[in-house]
DNA sequence: CTGATAATAAATAATAATTATCCGGAGAGA
DNA sequence: TCTCTCCGGATAATTATTATTTATTATCAG
């Protein structure tokens, strides 16, 4: 059969298919409502909240308890295959695109969250450790502000 | 009459007048109870939770309720006076001496926190301004690991 | 293909942190 | 002093998340 070309659509898929060998590999069981938290983790842009995932999962899989949805996230963060974005005075957000640890401006009004590539923190990182003689394994680097959206109804 | 050097004990009294003028200036009362939390504020390095600064002021003001160290916290936060730093997984830690961002280090073991002055954060945050297009107004960076005390201890 | 078995899902209860409410009391200003 | 608003304390409520319990199902040996 012909190769499937790198579109951004089958991007997702791709996606998905190294999470579904995560989960192999780590011996966990792949059943229906693991593939559709995997699949909204792969399309999802909008970096979304459990509450999130769980009503686009719920469209497949109406029956699905909200807890499937923390247990499987909770596995897949000890997996490294998402990231959590966790706050104190709102809802974690999830990133199953890119799951290694990288910075997010998240819009105070809206919820929007952006994550462009920005200069590296490897540096940072480095120097924080060196100084505070901590041995460091994961950081979460968070802007706030407003969206370009927001700042014009502003 | 002669200036107070600048002892390191001194410090914490300084930190307490800019706290009672930010109070003043803002046209809240200053209470008793209050300057019994500035004072742990002002004194505290640990980055002291909800309940640690209920605990100490509880020494002074043994009526004293949690809900008024929420709201007296919450003001200062407004006030630019104290640092809130939010987590998801455990409750909030605040800083009342350095009250403007700034980088962390979070033990993941006993929680204790470290904060040395590390390579400027300006130019990420430009960078990421730019980047996104958000016009941002606060930050929180953590990085998370061992301290050293935990890293012999593991 | 089929059955055994261990992991998983759903439903629900429980927990932890924080926020809201309500009311009595105390201070600032007329 | 009187009044009026702010504040403190007690407690209820809320929100997000985690634990428990029981029934179901994916996986794998045969």
């Amino acid at each position: 059969m012909a190769k499937a070309p790198p579109t951004a659509h089958s991007e997702p898929a791709q996606r998905m298919e190294q999470m579904i060998a995560a989960l192999r590999a780590a011996g966990q069981r792949v059943t229906p409502q693991r593939l559709a938290v995997l699949r909204v983790l792969a399309e999802s842009h909008d970096h979304p909240t459990v509450e999130t995932i769980y009503e686009r999962v719920s469209r497949d899989f109406p029956t699905t308890s909200l807890a499937t949805i923390y247990k499987t996230l909770t596995m897949l963060k000890g997996l490294e295959q998402v990231l959590e974005l966790g706050f104190a005075h709102m809802s974690s957000r999830y990133d199953g695109r890119k799951p290694s640890p990288h910075a997010h401006a998240i819009c105070v009004r809206c919820g929007a969250i952006a994550d462009p590539d920005i200069g590296p923190m490897e540096s940072l990182a480095k120097d924080m450790a060196k100084r505070s003689g901590y041995k460091l394994t994961r950081h979460q680097i968070d802007f706030f502000g407003l969206c370009p959206q927001c700042q014009k109804k502003a």
